[in-house]
DNA sequence: TGTGAATTTGGGCAAACGCCCAAGGCGGTC
DNA sequence: GACCGCCTTGGGCGTTTGCCCAAATTCACA
């Protein structure tokens, strides 16, 4: 199996991205060690520091990429919903799926905490939401939904809301939500 | 001024958890540490050892006393309110007054996420975030919204979300947020 | 078969961590 | 004034952390 250094590097690269992502979510991000993820990886703890500055930047890398993908997976589902509400209704399934204690939806609340103080996060960060926000709005308004904008930051708002809630009250049935949040789509 | 040991030893009590909240949103709940929790509080560092446990039972009662006083405050603002309207009105603004990135906010975001590691923080605080929905929903009902559980689960959770992504991008309006959020109140 | 660049190894370092504890105040009670 | 219980002090213990680095390994290429 002929590989470049160049190769293998890429693909270890790849790996601590991966089991920074999967740790986050399990250990939280300031539970996730130089040695932990290395460990998990399946490599040596030096190799961490040679392809990352430092652990913060591993991080913020691993869990940029994890919830760029997830937004462009759900821009791309709400897309092929006939009408707004079909979306609406996909939407509150999907948020109802989570539970809350999963790791993709522990990662993304840890990735907003962690913005908070990682100034590089944030910025990459807010360029994500705003533009899935945008999308959001534009899809609204492809349906005739009024204030589009408005209601695409009270939608998003709530999603992520409704995860960090679900979480504490995994009783609350999401998907049942659906119906009032409609409301937000009608005209005056 | 006469003060017997045990009054001393409340009033330290309470120094060290004001001084925990404080940093809580300074410097995130895992940043809060032995020695500079006891140093905020102007005390030795044996200090917080000898009144509480450990750190995470010093961060979890003063992160649930703040949560309480605050759920409580908003309720009662609430409750002042003529009707629905004004009550979103100023529920709205009183979020757009949070840049995201006060002390306040970031003490109820690290509180949320630090429940998830911690069942007894998670279980007490999904006492009160319950708490604040079922208020939520009381106060609605009265005032003939229908749907009031789902109405109030949707506005708690948006109010968290807008608290985060306020942070993300400063210029985010909330406060005119208000108009089409009163949807949620309308009739069928 | 040798050379060199990229990658990997694993131990080492200083710093910070939570928690502990013997010793020392500091009032209120006899 | 001696005693007693509560509170406070500040240093110490063992562990873990992020990051470093000299040496070893790997593989395409000469």
């Amino acid at each position: 199996m002929p590989e470049t250094s160049l190769e293998r590097g890429r693909a270890t690269r790849e790996r601590l991205l991966r089991a920074a992502v999967a740790l986050i979510g399990e250990v939280g991000w300031n539970g996730v060690t130089t040695r932990l993820v290395a460990e998990r990886a399946g490599v040596a703890p030096g190799v961490v520091h040679y392809h990352f500055g430092s652990v913060a930047e591993l991080l913020t890398a691993a869990s940029l990429g994890f919830v760029r993908e997830l937004i462009g997976q759900i821009g791309e589902e709400l897309s092929r919903r006939p009408d707004p509400e079909a979306g609406l209704d996909w939407l509150m399934g999907a948020v109802a799926v989570y539970a809350g204690d999963d790791p993709a939806s522990l990662l993304v609340a840890e990735t907003y905490l962690a913005s908070t103080r990682i100034p590089e996060l944030r910025d990459r960060l807010a360029e994500l939401v705003l533009g899935f926000r945008r999308t959001l709005a534009h899809w609204l308004a492809g349906h005739g939904v009024e204030d589009p904008d408005a209601v695409a930051a009270l939608l998003a708002a709530a999603i992520d809301g409704l995860v960090l809630h679900h979480r504490l009250d995994p009783g609350l049935d999401v998907a049942a939500l659906a119906g009032p949040a409609r409301r937000l789509l009608r005209k005056e």
